[in-house]
DNA sequence: TATGAATGAGTTTTCATTCAT
DNA sequence: GATGAATGAAAACTCATTCAT
């Protein structure tokens, strides 16, 4: 077969093993359930990963960098200079956030599960780290201007994160609370959070 | 043996369960691996819980019920009636979720696992909504005082717990910004994030 | 305890063994379902027997030796000498398999079906041969005198003693077809079975 | 692997099953006897049945319907209409029976222990009952021609089923008295058990 | 002597991985 | 490359037996 649909099988395989493993957890999925979601043989499987912990893996990295993108788009990459641009950067960042709970319910969730330390290897580790750095750029650039709290910006980071993953697991739950304007009034409160 | 203990029994598996559920998911702990931290043969913990499925579902409750009571301690059981009985009880709850945090990590970090869905029970169930609903009273108090912004409280309970949860994460997980200070601080934020 | 209620322990053990063993096979039968049908702890049982299998030798015996109690019921002692005692002796007999198969119900299915099981040891087989050798005796005595059949006696004890296992079988299961007139009526079958 | 091969591996469980359930019982018998003896992985067993206990009703139904189809091997169909007829019936039908017993001795001996009802499905059942009703049609023709004894055609039927099993048993046990003459000899005795 | 909770070897069952087709 | 039946090591669970009370 062409290359074209060997990355087809690929692309199947990983979308069901992120919906499998957000759903059930890597440990509570069996390999037969992932590659008869994904529509092959699990022979199949083993041809494109050595290990279910290799596609477990393949997934966390997929859904990093996936976030890392969304989380990067549209970024100038340079830092806010003023009140204005700070206020536009997170506005911005913001609603890439929403989008990507919208978009990528399941990879947000599995890649927030804590508990993959058992299997992530050396290089899902050092990405798991530069994307979490992604975030604190701009609490930083917050404080230096002056408009945001005077804390340690991992304590900001981790308490603006933690606000965001809940929303988005209430989100993929289905929440009646969780509809497109909750997102932008959540933002204000969020701002609010950051603020001094 | 005395009834003491087999209590003593019974409170060493739970304890030991909770402590490689939260480590290591359920789906991916052992009952070997349990029986062995609790310091019980398998066959002892099978003659208290009919399967691994019910020992979860126990380590569940429990966990959930603890921290019901750490969130009621102290609590009036009357809402509070003007801005400064408000700011106490707030307080007060915010305190009670830091010991929370402090004496009982895996126990929160076990109960916030998303992921329970397939083996929890309808008991289970019935009481993590009832725990649920317990937060949300002091925001509604806080709304109707005027104090607190006036959207969705479910919208706001969701993004405190957030903040919350991914606190005592990183706490668990050794984090250098989270001493004493960090949680106080924390306080404040999330007071802000509450406030019109 | 008294010598007396430790025969009581015995008896109930022998007993609810005896009805469990019947019902679900000696493999199939737990030690705690025989104990709390008897009345008694796991462990007093093992008091008395120093293991499951002994305790099944225990029964097979007691059972096999109440069967040979009533086949011997009122018999003389002397093979029969002219065909009207051989009747008598024919319809004795019968009527003590009757009987055995109506009291002691459990105890000819347990005994018919272990005939060559795996934990039987050396006395309960010396047992249960010489037993079946009482069964033949009169079909001998039968043949002598002309009015049965001149075949290897042992084939004709086989053909009688399935006929009546198996009426025992459908009467403990309780058929309609096996009142008391149907032990008389198969009587006269079974002698004509035998008859030449 | 081929779907001849397939059927191949059900047929060598299904067999090797049947072997040592009717040497040791089901509940006596452990999974690994039976792969072993079957020549397959245990993990293979499972691929076929969900547990020991389908592939016990397997290997019953398996078992009963074979002896169904012997029973019925050249049987016209039709009731026999006069006293020869029915004769050559019978014998028909008994030489079947023996060639049962010769040919599939532990099929017959499965079948015939008592002690299914633990575990046998509904499916399972409501065959046993349809192969049983199989014999009985011969005795009524029997009756109906005023040869048989004029008595509840079950009791004749319990009786000589009786007779039948236990002179199986003896045969597969090796009996020394069961040549190929006693069974014709049996038949004889048979028949007289059923005339008037 | 009786008890029944605890034990751990043994059994049933699962499932990641292989390999013949 | 793809397949999925077969494999067997490892997991869940059972139960005969022991022993502290």
């Amino acid at each position: 077969m062409s290359s074209a649909s060997i990355s087809r099988t690929r692309t199947a395989v990983l979308d069901a093993a992120l919906q499998v493993f957000s759903e059930r957890t890597v440990a509570g999925t069996t390999v037969p359930a992932i590659s008869e979601r994904a529509g092959v043989a699990v022979g199949t499987l083993y041809r494109h990963w050595p290990s279910k912990e290799a596609l477990a893996n393949a997934v966390y990295r997929q859904a990093k960098e996936l976030f890392a993108e969304y989380l990067h788009r549209g970024a100038a990459g340079r830092a806010p200079a003023d009140p204005e641009q700070l206020r536009e950067a997170f506005e911005a960042m913001w609603d890439n956030l929403t989008a990507f709970a919208a978009e990528q319910p399941d990879a947000l969730v599995f890649v927030e599960h804590q508990q993959h330390a058992g299997y992530l290897d050396e290089e899902s580790r050092r990405l798991a780290e530069r994307v979490d750095q992604m975030g604190a750029d701009l609490i930083r650039a917050g404080q230096r201007l002056g408009l945001f709290r005077q804390t340690d910006p991992r304590l900001l980071t981790t308490m603006v994160f933690g606000v965001y993953v809940q929303l988005s697991k209430a989100h993929r739950a289905g929440s009646a609370a969780l509809d497109a304007d909750a997102w932008t009034e959540a933002r204000e409160a969020v701002w609010s959070l950051l603020s001094r």
